[in-house]
RNA sequence: GCCGACGUAGCUCAGUGGUAGAGCAACUGAUUCGUAAUCAGUAGGUCGUCAGUUCAAUCCUGACCGUCGGCACCA
């Protein structure tokens, strides 16, 4: 006699064992039409599922959240029957939901391509129309195991055998297809809808291991219904034309060229966005306590033996050598072992710490090729890296004041929220239990302190320390690490680095490796993708485009660009005979974010018509003001706060 | 690195086993015009590289390089 409670709070009685099924229609046709699971107790299960005790109960409808991922489980088993049944031979291994929709990867010698789609959707859509009931059954292992093994399985056999002994091994059943699922699902195939889209094809590992076999992933897009779809069509399209190698190119901002793969050719304009970023952050190091340093390219390989990079780092190092010499060195792949080197000259004394190192450090990694990512994953790239030496006690405050200057810094680029990961020790690690537990700790008050929400990014710690990483994501929604707060205690120790302490006697510092930016390569990439190229004025490479509508303006159109210059302006003049519409449309085309039009009656009465990128208002001003306002909108953020905060 | 797709003019793209086209951009000329494309003309390509097949390859095959989408990697 389960007595069931409802979201209402209203409680139904039964006698005797009752399914969702049965609850809905008890409730109402309507009901009984829409729900499509249910949450029993707060765990989502199918409808069918039998309720023998008093339970609370929640139905799903396509309204729900929860819906959403239940039509893409259940549409992943859709296309893996679609594709057995039209490629027979194929196995199936794991399709899971995923943001956006779905995958399945399957085990086939021949890959699928893109052509391949229209028959496998097709396909896709006679089964949901089909609309077969999800059926639930428990199977014993060792039979679950001789079943898939007796359809040639192999995968789905080694699944079981791996799963923990006290799992209940479920199968789906669809029509004549079983799969082995731990569900739940939805009602039947015809729940999916037809709101869906076969996307791209990949090869994945099997199991993610890439010393597994290369499965043939096929990746699809689910929705509740074809609005939703449209608008996810539509934002891809909107991602695309973000893309910040689209706009690097459009604008001009720079190019790469199979000669030096993996490394940026910055032109005139993308340079000037690279130091308006460079000269900002410097000036926030400087206010924030750091040390600037520069440090070599080249370093003998002695060197990258003793912080021991030449073991584990070695094959994504660049090699140099000369004929006359025989010596090895390498292209720095970062820039710590060098900091210490400076932190070594002569002796350290407590009073010193916490010393923070920086340095825009230009690094070379042999990244693999498949890496390898517009901008944003590159072999050349700089890093606004610093290292701050300190005691285990400083580790707290330290990162306090990092993520305030970190915060700071990405809300002036225009990014007022970011997610930080915690990753803890890993398995094989450096260093004893309790330094790790101190490390954590440390990291944990200061997160705490500082009002961080983290996500824990288990056993990803670095071996030397745990660490901070701070990720943005760009227009196609992928994510990036950027930012990182990194405890060392293992270099110190490996390239000796020590200071005397108030006993007088000599200790090891730990070193924080921390960046803001991560790299100025890919934060620009992000940051390109954010602002879409419309960038706040004083980022623009370009700030004002200079304009004229007749030849008679072009004295004053010089005049003009050459007052807005002097005043610290990046100008562009625009004396062609063209028509002022052509004119505005090109530098809009190019982003530029004020227009100035001058014609005939601005040259006489000394004034300018302001227009600014994406409106259509004009603002006639006097040059002078229109000068003044323009310079104070063009102030870097930290300058302006500098200002009005005596 | 692995799986797949792709590489034609500065850009976006079309095209064919008989050595290539469009639009925009560029250049020249005309036009002097009030806020997102003025008109006309000219020039521009070893069809990613190297091999192979063929009487003949941009097209077919192979290798390599690079790019793109995933996977793995990102200390």
């Amino acid at each position: 006699m389960p007595a069931i409670t409802l979201p209402d709070g209203s409680v139904r009685r039964f006698d005797g064992a009752v399914t969702g099924t049965t609850v809905a229609a008890a409730i109402g046709p309507g009901l009984a039409r829409a729900a499509l699971a249910m949450k029993l107790d707060g765990k989502l299960v199918d409808l069918s599922t039998p309720i023998e005790h008093d339970s609370s109960l929640v139905f799903v409808t396509r309204k729900d959240e929860a819906a959403l991922e239940m039509i893409r489980h259940d549409a992943a088993h859709v296309l893996a029957e679609a594709v057995q049944a039209l490629f027979p031979g194929t196995q199936v291994t794991i399709g899971p939901s995923i943001e956006n929709g779905f995958y399945y990867d399957f085990a086939r010698n021949e890959p699928f391509t893109p052509e391949d789609f229209p028959a496998i959707e097709a396909k896709m859509r006679e089964i949901i129309s089909r609309n077969a009931p999800f059926e639930r059954s428990v199977i014993d292992r060792e039979e679950g195991i001789a079943f898939f093994a007796a359809k040639g399985e192999k995968y789905k056999a080694e699944l079981i055998q791996d799963l923990p002994k006290s799992e209940t091994i479920t199968l789906y059943k669809q029509g004549e297809w079983i799969d082995l699922c731990r569900g739940p699902h939805m009602r039947g195939t015809g729940d999916v809808g037809n709101a869906f889209k076969l996307m791209k094809v990949a090869g994945a590992y099997w199991r993610g291991d890439h010393r597994n076999a290369m499965l043939s992933r096929i990746y699809g897009t689910a929705w509740r219904d074809q609005k939703e779809l449209d608008a996810y069509l539509h934002m891809l399209e909107e991602a695309e034309r973000r893309d910040h190698r689209r706009i690097g190119k459009d604008m001009g901002l720079f190019h790469m060229q199979e000669e030096a793969a993996g490394s940026i050719f910055w032109h005139p304009k993308g340079w000037k966005l690279y130091r308006a970023a460079e000269d900002y952050m410097r000036r926030r190091l400087d206010e924030g306590g750091y040390q600037e340093v520069k440090t070599p390219q080249l370093v003998d390989r002695a060197l990258w033996e003793a912080s021991g990079h030449w073991e584990k780092f070695r094959e994504h190092m660049f090699i140099a050598s000369v004929e006359d010499e025989d010596k090895l060195l390498a292209l720095k792949p970062m820039n710590c072992p060098c900091h210490v080197q400076i932190f070594r000259q002569g002796i350290r004394s407590y009073r010193e710490l916490p010393l923070r190192m920086a340095e825009f450090g230009a690094c070379h990694r042999y990244e693999p090729s498949g890496a390898l990512h517009g901008i944003m994953r590159v072999r050349a790239f700089t890093q606004d890296d610093a290292h701050i030496f300190c005691t285990e006690d400083q580790i707290a405050s330290e990162t306090v004041r990092f993520v305030a200057l970190l915060s700071s810094v990405y809300a002036d680029f225009g990014f007022p929220t970011f997610r930080v990961k915690f990753s803890d020790r890993p398995a094989t690690r450096a260093g004893s239990n309790e330094t790790w537990d101190k490390a954590e700790g440390a990291l944990r008050e200061a997160c705490a302190t500082a009002g961080v929400e983290y996500e824990l990014n288990p056993g990803e710690g670095a071996f030397y320390g745990p660490k901070l990483e701070f990720v943005l994501r760009d227009a196609i929604g992928r994510d990036w690490q950027c930012g990182t707060l990194q405890v060392d205690f293992v270099l110190p120790e490996r390239l000796d680095a020590e200071y005397v302490g108030e006993d007088g006697a000599r200790h090891r510092p730990v070193m924080l490796h921390r960046a803001i930016l991560g790299s100025f390569e890919r934060f620009l990439g992000i940051l390109i993708e954010q602002y879409a190229g419309r960038f706040p004025l004083w980022l623009a490479p370009v700030q004002a485009a200079v304009a004229t509508i007749v030849s008679d303006a072009d004295d004053y159109a010089r005049e003009v660009a050459r007052r807005m210059q002097a005043a610290g302006l990046s100008v562009k003049l625009d004396l062609s005979n063209q028509k002022i519409n052509a004119k505005v449309r090109e530098h809009s085309l190019q982003h530029v974010p004020v227009i100035a039009v001058v014609g005939r009656k601005e040259a006489e009465q000394g004034t300018v018509a302001l227009r600014r990128l994406g409106g259509e208002a004009q603002e006639l001003l006097p040059l002078d003001e229109a000068i003044r306002g323009l310079a104070e909108e063009a102030t870097p953020p930290d300058l302006r706060r500098a200002k009005t905060s005596p």
